[in-house]
DNA sequence: AAGTGGTCTAGACCACGTG
DNA sequence: ACGTGGTCTAGACCACTTC
């Protein structure tokens, strides 16, 4: 039976360090998304500690939202889902009114230097290139939020080999993939413009009419920035809603 | 010492069952917000349960937002703060940046039929009397969103015995001490419209200019929906944020 | 010093999912 | 039948707040 050791500030409670030694674990890619883990008792044993402490620890990272348990079946690694994304609330209803992903369209791709606000948000030093989308979402036909997104040219260059027209409507899973960054959670923030020239004629409205601006940085597990995009859409397509207490 | 019950479908575990009646206990009023529940320990011993699953119970209302525990002080009846309300994103600051509650100025009170709209919310008949207020929320001067407040009659019927210019800017606890409502929860919309002729005048900016919407139901701890709200502010003043995964 | 919640132990038994 | 997590017990000791 091997046994393992928690680092870390020993004053301490174990169940933190256990939690915190776990989600290295993560961060490292020693496991990923989807992995079960080992059951609590194993875990218990492995630490040398009491099953009770074990199950807190588990318990701490399923409040954090970076694993999953199943009565029966196990512990296993999240998969971020993005069910909370303020982009989830357009309107993106099939003709039978369930909620479908949009198709998309790449409308550009290219290195590009980073504007500031950009390169503030990665990490990035101004006019460092980096690599720019231009990406167009429709449902049936009707183009309903255009999005700007920006990638750290280093970290992100072997998305370039592939051809943009055999991008499917999903990003993060390639940068997994193919990069080897797994986005773990992200910021967004709304605030309501007014479409300008472009985007008026891009999502097929008057100049003028007010538009939904979502700008959203995603991180990894370890909290490094991985993308900054920022999505514009029709203000009359949608609809948040929240519980408060 | 007194011993209690545990009532409910004894197929459910222990701990849920105590939860829930703790929870009853509040909204029957025996326990009122800021009000300190008994020790864990005392809490075990009057239901013959071990402490550990008092505890499980009492963690379960935390999670909840009903409860809240101090280290050394005790378990209390948590004050609903509403520090999630989309309202809070309005830019409510003050000279110094500081965020502020902001000046209300109550524009009307009356009492009419329900609209249909209201009614539903309210569990109430369409057309059923229903006590409105408008009302105005200003910051240093400036008015940044009107608001339609309904009430049932019936449940909120002394709180017309006071002068609408005897009323603060907040309206809760007065519900809670004239009438004896407490609003525990709350259910939020937000979308964007464009300001017709009577809003755009009294937020002073021009007709068909972009306004956030934001539909407010509050609730009781048993759920009863208490007031319905529209808030209506200028959608240039407004910056949401949130976290996701 | 007394009382509170926070941490931790060392189990038992049950309910669920899979082979 | 087996392994998983879920519930529950019956304590011990520690850290924090109040008196």
């Amino acid at each position: 039976m091997s046994t393992a050791e928690l680092l870390g500030d020993e004053r301490l409670p174990l169940y933190q360090r256990l939690a915190d030694s776990l989600r290295q674990d993560i961060v490292d890619g020693v496991r990923s998304p989807g992995d079960r883990l080992p059951s609590e008792n194993v875990i218990a044993e492995e630490y040398g500690l009491a099953p009770g402490t074990a199950r807190q620890a588990l318990a701490k990272l399923v409040g954090e939202g970076i694993l999953e348990r199943f009565h029966g079946k196990g512990t296993f690694v999240r998969r971020p889902s993005f069910d909370k994304s303020l982009f989830r609330f357009f309107r993106f209803r099939g003709a039978d009114g369930a909620h479908v992903v949009p198709q998309s369209r790449i409308l550009q791709r290219s290195v590009e230097p980073a504007p500031a606000h950009v390169a503030r948000h990665l990490n990035l030093k101004a006019e460092d290139p980096s690599i720019f989308f231009n990406r167009l979402r429709v449902i049936e036909g009707v183009p309903v939020v255009v999005e700007e997104i920006w990638l750290p040219l280093e970290a992100f260059r072997d998305i370039l080999s592939i051809e943009p027209e055999s991008i499917g409507p999903l990003l993060y899973p390639l940068y997994s993939t193919l990069c080897g960054h797994v986005v773990a959670r992200a910021q967004e923030e709304l605030t309501v413009g007014r479409a300008e020239a472009e985007t008026a004629e891009i999502l097929c409205v008057a100049e003028g009419e007010p538009v939904v601006v979502i700008d959203r940085l995603a991180r990894g597990y370890d909290d490094t920035p991985l993308e900054w995009r920022r999505s514009r859409g029709r203000a009359d397509q949608f609809h948040y809603h929240t519980e408060i207490r």
